[in-house]
DNA sequence: GATGAATGAGGATTCATTCAT
DNA sequence: AATGAATGAATCCTCATTCAT
């Protein structure tokens, strides 16, 4: 006995441990510098084999984005309620949105750095992606300001800005926790994600209102 | 005579001439993609020059970092007043923010994208300014906080996650603008801005103030 | 039950279809270009089996131009009346040619285009079946020119020489006639021989007469 | 001194050496077993400067086909005598293909072996340099048609295909020559040019004379 | 100050071929 | 009789970088 030797794993499984290996080394590497040799040694199979199942570098990266981007879509969505109160809604999101990242650095640094900037085909695939998301807070927004009646209603544009600058913010904070660890590691997505929605929600309560900041106040 | 054949430029115009032939590329093509060919030609001049002056395409691409970073810094820097109000001052800051990087795409391309993925050395340059940048918000807000004389004091940890929150919203938010330009594209800086000041500072008044957002309101 | 699924076929058929494949192929793509994937894809069969039975690249285009050599051969050969006069001869053959060869373009295109590119073990079997059948022509030419009693003997090197030409204006014209089908296709062979005839034969004639065109009759 | 290391040679002159290699090259392994490498090898320099001059594979062996196909067809415009009997032009212009392609063996190894093979690109420059010759030999074979006032007029598919055949019959003479030189090979090129002539010129007056060989004669 | 000529090193991709079942 | 799984070895091509002038 002795694992060693051609293993024969059946080709499913092969993908799977194949995208694991490409996730990682695009994440470490960025697309460009990862290299199908890298890939293929992290992955434990012959460069070929990485071919002949995935066809190319570019559709490669192509399969981990789309798996990623809908294991990260699939984790907010699965936590969102759809029936609960705008505000509830957002704070599940986001909360999934910060654990799910947290538990997958590396699929968050394809979707988010590397992807961008890889070019057409890529970004594109991200952009849809994240406009998804914006999109699900743009309409939570939306419907938070309708239940409240608010009197200068929000125009379009500026709820569709509004819920750009959450993704950034929740995206940047992402990263900074990341980077930077709270002394409790397990509980740092509950941290941010709480962070964000009270800087968040009560923004948007003030804005809803009609309560703003007026630019010069002298 | 004749304009054409080899010019004669002194060496700091030169200089200049290839940064900017570079970052274009790098913005275009990102780093790894970039040739030195591509960009000698897009300079005008021939490759082993570049190389004389800019030794290698890792202190090329540095150069255009350091470059870029100065300038918008220095642009958020010169429109602050140093003793005005701590609004007024992000106000300011994001106000020169938004119109620097709306009117030098390329540059923020550079430091946004192309920077953070390439690797150690880049990537560090980049956090280094997104740290300053991040660091003179943070102060901006301990200082209101203080003035607030704000009862149940904000933790250090969360002020400085609130202030990388808010260069994420700016940064998400000047890229959507760039992606989405409003009718009246001269004013999308101003307006980018307002959005988010409008968002941002009463949030962090009502934080200042004590008054949060409850996870389960039930 | 049910077509579909491993089908159980004998062997001899197998290697059959099989060629039939890589003839198709080898004469689309080339020796080279040609996969063995392609090919065994074309037979309908998976690549190990084509190696079980054909056992490498090499030996099944040898295998190929074998049968196509050996058809072309035995088709000029069935239609050569042994104890006819040497022009009745001449012309069935030309006729079987051109027949043979128009209704087996594939097989037609290994002899005549690839197999004499590919290089030494490839070329010389050709080259051999070239021979054979330039042998053929050159003792009809031999056997005439004894009838005629002529003159100057022709040499025997003029007579190879001439029997090389005539294999190769066949060759020529079986080509050109392929891509430029007469009106009525069905007929092309016919014609194609009778082009020939008339150009050869009585080119032949004079020659064994020794009436000869002289290079400078000023 | 020394002349090794890496010697500095003006482009042109090293184009023209990169094109000796490469034609040298295909014609001993045909197009696809050729490999770059061997051809820069050959040529005596790096292969990035084969490719900085010859861009790619294809348009290198492209490039060696238009410069083999146009110094034929040079070598047979300039031999021939623009004003002279359609019979005498004939014969310059055989003697000169003859003695062209026996001089440049690898030429024309490119030119009527390899280039056919290829596929569609290559194949179709070869095909018009074998048109325009066949042509020009068909314009010579009407016009002595034309000359000689032959009653029943050759039809102008007839002509065609003569010209083809007359020209496969001189590309194989030439092979067979090159297999099976002469013993006095300065002069095989006259030789088969003559036995060329001899055979077509009077099988192609026999023809314009109405002299026809019948299919059957019983 | 400026460039035409040249290359070492490495990366994506393909292919003939074999093994275990 | 037949195949899904797997790979060693090329091959085309590109790029950062240097030299000689």
């Amino acid at each position: 006995m002795g694992t060693q030797g051609k293993q024969r794993v059946p080709r499913a499984i092969r993908e799977q441990q194949m995208l694991d290996a490409a996730v990682a080394t695009f994440a470490k590497r960025g697309y460009r510098a990862a290299s199908m040799d890298e890939i293929a040694v992290a992955a434990g199979v012959s460069k070929p084999l990485v071919y002949l199942y995935l066809n190319s570098k570019d559709e490669l990266f192509s399969a981990c984005i789309r798996r990623e981007a809908d294991a990260l879509k699939a984790a907010i969505r699965s936590a969102v309620e759809p029936g609960a109160a705008a505000d509830h809604q957002l704070w599940s999101g986001l909360l999934a949105f910060f654990e799910h990242t947290a538990a997958h650095p590396d699929g968050w640094a394809i979707l988010y750095s590397q992807a961008r900037t890889v070019g057409e085909p890529f970004a594109e695939e991200v952009a849809a992606m994240r406009a998804e998301i914006a999109e699900f807070v743009r309409v939570l927004i939306a419907a938070a300001s309708a239940d409240a009646g608010c009197d200068p209603a929000l125009a379009d544009r500026e709820v569709a800005a509004l819920a750009h600058a959450l993704v950034g913010a929740a995206e940047s904070l992402a990263g900074w926790g990341a980077a930077n660890p709270a002394r409790d590691a397990a509980n740092s997505g509950r941290e941010n994600a709480a962070t964000l929605m009270n800087f968040a929600w009560s923004g948007l309560a003030d804005l809803m209102h009609g309560r703003r900041w007026e630019p010069s106040p002298r």
